[in-house]
DNA sequence: ACTATTTTTTAGTATAGCCTAAATTAATAT
DNA sequence: ATATTAATTTAGGCTATACTAAAAAATAGT
């Protein structure tokens, strides 16, 4: 049952899995160096070198100039560096009174933080928290993840309803933007209009506001009906 | 008044930096290699190539041969260090039920987390505290440190008292055998007797327990009168 | 199918941080 | 004062992670 134990990552090498994770997540393509490396913010040579690393330990399968899937053992490696790094935003957010726009760029360094015992108590600490602050679910410490349904705000027919659960975009940015217009995770939406030109909506929030939202908005907007 | 920014240093780099404050702290003459390569448990080459590094950065003045003393901008880089490492141990006893002996090697991690406005709110939502669980002060953020006035247990007299204010030896088996020996930081102590030939004393703790304490031990319990 | 374009990899270079072994300087002991 | 010893630095090498430029492979357009 129990294999090999799991490699042990540099800082580095536990970001790219994480992007390499996520960039697996839309769609069940290989992933491609080229988005790796826009992701990462590194040069494709760059990207091709830590893909050698990264299938040398087993994480990734990588065969050159077809792109990368992600092993078992690296789901599992990249689901504890989420873990970590959600659980480190609710922390920020619940306690120590971060907004949710000034949290990632911390947790993207305390993820790295290797204590296993830090972990288990953080999480207890924060009661057992089950989404971070964008409505993203927090991995369990066996990489279980109970995430429940969800799909985009674009895809919600006029007159339909439901409420916020997630943003699939966390940049300071955006979610100042949904501060602004009184959009929250938890806020109950109804679809009032739809324009096909352009792609954007008008939609209600908590049955008060109207408001305008461009295509670019509703389609980083996550909705459970 | 205000000069030139302060470097910004990595993370290996702060390591350096707040061991050779450390080794400052005990005798005003310059830091020798040697002492640096013990206490970083890296080879004295390494060493030079580091302080060759710290001093083009003016965090210590370095004349090759002479050992190494810190300046001010050093100074304050690695009380900032301190500072964050501190206040992390702090949360993990206080918040995350940390034993004193458990905390030393994360906080070693944890003080590297670069974002002003963490340590500010940790401060706060820890209550500002002036000590952390060895006893060791605080700096605040501008690197003023209130320090007690602290002798080692070894200096009081026979049938002089006082109270444990901190330990030097923040390792997990020293602080462990101040657990089973019922010694804590704020425990009143009375000196019974003490030995000449091997420096061990017999001392009363809470006017409960009498213990025999060796030299090693005496030397690393530090006492406020 | 063949060429043009895009993507990806390789080759070669740089910096940080470590190492060992050798050379150099300082300290000490007679 | 000189010789021995100890401390320190230099030289050269290794690995990780980046980069640019060039080569190679895959893809797209006709
Ligand atoms: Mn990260
Ligand atoms: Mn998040
Ligand atoms: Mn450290
Ligand atoms: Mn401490």
């Amino acid at each position: 049952m129990s294999e090999n134990p799991l490699p042990i990552l540099t800082y580095s090498e536990e970001n790219y899995l994480k992007a390499i994770f996520h960039l697996s997540e839309e769609g069940k393509k290989g992933v491609s160096t080229n988005d790796i490396s826009t992701e990462m913010k590194t040069r494709p040579a760059s990207v091709s070198d830590m893909l050698r690393k990264l299938g040398d330990k087993s994480v990734i399968e990588y065969r050159k100039y077809y792109g990368v899937h992600i092993t078992e053992d690296g789901k599992k490696l990249a689901l504890q560096t989420i873990r970590k790094h959600r659980l480190w935003e609710v922390f920020l957010v619940e306690k120590l009174n971060f907004s949710w726009d000034e949290v990632h760029e911390v947790a993207d360094e305390l993820e790295h933080i290797k204590s296993k015992i830090l972990i288990q108590r953080l999480d207890e600490y924060l009661g057992f928290p089950k989404f971070d602050p964008h409505g993203d679910p927090i991995p369990d410490e066996y990489g279980d993840v109970r995430s429940r349904p969800r799909l985009p705000l674009s895809e919600i027919e006029i007159s339909g309803t439901g409420q916020i659960v997630a943003v699939k975009d966390s940049s300071a940015a955006f979610l100042r933007y949904l501060d602004k217009v009184g959009a929250y995770i938890g806020a109950r939406i109804k679809v009032i209009d739809k324009v096909e030109f352009d792609g954007s909506i008008e939609i209600l929030v908590d049955n008060k506001k109207s408001i305008f939202m461009s295509k670019e908005v509703v389609n980083n907007i996550l909705i459970m009906q």
